[in-house]
DNA sequence: CGATAAAATTAGATTAAACTAATTACTTAT
DNA sequence: ATAAGTAATTAGTTTAATCTAATTTTATCG
């Protein structure tokens, strides 16, 4: 599914208070974010739900895996954009920001390598700020917390000998790249594609399978 | 006020539907935007509230000024973005349309305006499609139908020698560009502004006055 | 410790954009 | 000109994201 730019938004305030070591209670984030706290509050169970946060009343919601990847993935936008409207088109400072603002929620994964390119693969946006990227940010996470849609590749496999011979076979080792097609409702299958085959990968180990996604 | 992404939409495929001369009915524009009748006219009541379009049972919608300016604009950022994507970021032919159709809606009109310099001002779209434009397609318009926040260059005016006068003083004359900066709820003054002064116009002759919009 | 202040939470309302189901109003072909 | 078939319209529902008002929890300070 994809995600509102208000569920982007909310993802990406809590990923700033982290950096910055704010708690992202809920009143916190009403005030950052210009609404009230029990709007805050029914977001914040959407997106626990949706397994993109943890949220306790003392702790203030944290970012699982699958919303900080999300979360680092608007903010490179949001800083690719920015860096591309000035050095590129020449955009005055004033409503640089303002104008990525928008841009970031309206740009696919694939302008985004695309501008990323254009620009030569910058690691620092006009402000100086570092922009989220492969080596640096996008750490490996769980085959478990890739989004649907999304291609990765395979880092590190912990599996018994026999599972992973079976998987090796079947060309998914480490090295290989796949995308994540679809999963059950219960998470019990995971089918990947490679572009030429198909794989079905079961769920009870895909807690095991560490990946790089790309983006 | 901001039109929604729907609105726009609502306004994009109506200018389509006149372009081709097919009858903008609720049914039509139900088929178009793959939803069902009830939602296209309570959105046609809503744009017409706000005087931008006009409907009729039998004839369908029609784009009044202010929509078929608002249309065309989108428009000309949909096929701006297009070609530069295309041109400058060498994106896949493939998805291309669906990308601009995401940030049509998202680019300021300052940025429609950088990516057109960058562009050299090209007059088509790389479909070959005209990208609506100054001469060609931005026609003056009443004074009347200018939206709050849009500038524009005065291309006519038609009043008695008196009231002609009065403006003239005060630099409001035919060539010189100025912003729409409010208007009073019963449309009765303009306020406009033109960067150092501040003029009021009164509500009974802003159908006298041509101008030519900026965007 | 307990009173007060601050924050969290719950309940219920609102708005925009969609829907379905039911009704009304046209068209049109026989 | 009338029955059948479309299209238009109305009424009422839904969902996401917001709000306000009221209540409950938690903190904090004297």
């Amino acid at each position: 599914m994809e995600l509102s730019k208000s569920q982007e938004d909310y993802l990406k305030i809590i990923w700033y208070m982290e950096r910055d070591q704010i708690k992202a209670t809920a009143k916190a984030v009403a005030d950052w974010y210009q609404v009230k706290p029990p709007t805050v509050l029914s977001m914040f169970k959407q997106l626990s739900q949706m397994e993109l946060i943890e949220y306790d009343k003392t702790k203030g919601a944290r970012l699982l895996e699958k919303g900080d990847f999300l979360a680092r993935k608007l903010i490179r936008k949001h800083r690719l954009v920015e860096t591309f409207l000035e050095k590129v088109l020449k955009m005055d400072d004033q409503i640089l920001h303002e104008e990525a603002e928008k841009l970031e929620h309206a740009i696919s994964d694939k302008l985004m390598y695309l501008i990323d390119a254009f620009l030569g693969f910058p690691d620092k946006d006009p402000h100086g700020s570092p922009i989220p990227n492969w080596g640096e940010h996008l750490k490996a996470i769980q085959l478990k917390n890739v989004i649907i849609g999304h291609s990765f590749r395979v880092q590190d496999i912990q599996l018994t000998a026999e599972l992973e011979q079976y998987y090796t076979a079947r060309q998914f080792a480490k090295g290989t790249t796949w995308t994540l097609q679809d999963k059950t409702p219960d998470n019990s299958v995971y089918t990947l594609t490679n572009g030429k085959a198909f794989l079905a990968v079961s769920g009870t180990i895909v807690s095991s399978i560490k990946v790089i996604p790309h983006y």
